[in-house]
DNA sequence: GATATTTGACCGGA
DNA sequence: TCCGGTCAAATATC
């Protein structure tokens, strides 16, 4: 319990920092307004320096505050129910074109444990991030739940055609008064059914493999591990936008729950916005690399958050400093190559480069099996 | 053209 | 009959 004690006192205090950032942020970008200016290079520093802060305590704060999420595809808050159906081998339901063709619904000619839920397992869970939980989904429906005021996405892992992964989650935002009037942060109720069975699993598996004694708690480090993405290579640079949908649903944060999942996912899992999004000429050191991971923010009044966490951890080699995000296989959604790749190049000197970076140092922190283990 | 999302309809359990 | 979950045509995006 100590551990969880020494956990917030660190939250809190990562937040107080992140705080006066803000509150400071103002400042320097007047400073850097007022004549005689300063040199550009000056000004290119301090903003650098100024965003690389904020990212660096984005990045604790999502380790710190949601140690629950990401270290597995979910770590559940409170498992549902654990119950044993009837799993089929994945067939193609439509493997008969009469049976297709100019009907709209077969539903009857395909079976049964496949025409409905067909869950070997289900979990939830409670997050602030329904979109990152290291796998890609697809969405393939959405519904308005009774006595809910947000609709429930339904996602189906990308990979069940060619995997034949029957993973599937709903995703349903909180109906709380805090977190949908800004005050708090949005909640999201995300509930798993089935396991991955595709690669993108053993891309996690690895990753709890790889700290087996955290619990679930070393999230960064699983999620490091899991990498960016599936590495199926099958990113094709479609879809990389964030697509809110068109019609009214009512509610912008409903809204916001029909983003596509299957953009690469970010390394971190983004916080709500602790510092207001800012000016699209404000130069933060990450904000001029090409957004790979991130055409478009998932929330448009998170932006910033969305390219934190996407370059996050392998910006040490952003194109503020010379170094170049790679696009393996045209985008984030390459893998396990995403982030190392940032590296690539000179990764000597990118190295040594980070050894130096305060937010280097701060991840190093963060990873400590001592911090992370509580 | 390929792929993903939207959205109304359908299915099946309660 | 209601309602949650899924399907698949239509549509959007690249």
């Amino acid at each position: 319990m100590a551990c969880v004690a020494d956990r917030e006192a660190a939250v809190r205090e990562v937040a107080q920092v992140y705080e006066l950032i803000k509150l400071h942020q103002p400042l320097l970008l007047l400073h850097s307004q007022q004549a005689p200016p300063p040199p550009p290079s000056t000004i290119q520093l301090a903003q650098n320096l100024l965003g690389q802060a904020q990212r660096a305590l984005n990045v604790a704060l999502s380790v710190m505050k949601q140690p629950a999420v990401a270290s597995s595809p979910v770590t559940p808050i409170s498992v549902i129910k654990a119950e044993p159906h009837q799993l089929s081998p994945p067939s193609p339901a439509s493997a008969d074109p009469e049976a297709t063709r100019g009907a709209k619904r077969r539903r009857s000619s395909v079976p049964p444990a496949q025409g409905k839920k067909a869950a070997s397992s289900s979990w939830a869970t409670l997050t602030a991030v329904p979109y990152d939980d290291g796998y890609e989904w697809r969405k393939y429906g959405e519904k308005k739940i009774n006595g809910a005021l947000f609709t429930r996405s339904y996602f189906r892992c990308t990979y069940k055609d060619d995997a034949g992964c029957l993973a599937t989650k709903h995703v349903q935002q909180v109906d709380d008064d805090d977190s949908s009037s800004g005050d708090g942060p949005l909640m999201f109720h995300v509930t798993y059914n089935n396991d991955h069975t595709c690669c993108n699993a053993s891309a996690v598996d690895r990753a709890r493999a790889a700290a087996p004694n955290t619990g679930g708690s070393s999230n960064l480090a699983a999620l490091l591990a899991a990498g960016c993405c599936d590495g199926s290579g099958r990113g094709t640079g479609k879809g990389l936008t964030t697509s809110i949908s068109a019609r009214p649903t009512g509610h912008q944060h409903a809204a916001a729950m029909n983003m596509k999942q299957e953009e690469p996912r970010p390394l971190l899992l983004p916080l709500p916005p602790l510092v207001e999004p800012p000016p699209a000429s404000f130069p933060y050191g990450h904000q001029t690399m090409p957004i790979q991971c991130q055409q478009e923010p998932l929330f448009p009044p998170t932006s910033m958050e969305q390219q934190l966490v996407c370059g996050a951890l392998r910006d040490h080699g952003s194109p503020a400093d010379g170094g170049e995000i790679p696009s393996a296989t045209g985008s984030c959604i390459s893998g396990e190559t995403c982030w190392w790749d940032g590296y690539s190049g000179d990764m000597e000197a990118q190295m040594a480069a980070a050894e130096d970076d305060p937010l280097h140092d701060l991840e190093r922190f963060l990873m400590r099996d001592s911090f992370m283990d509580c």
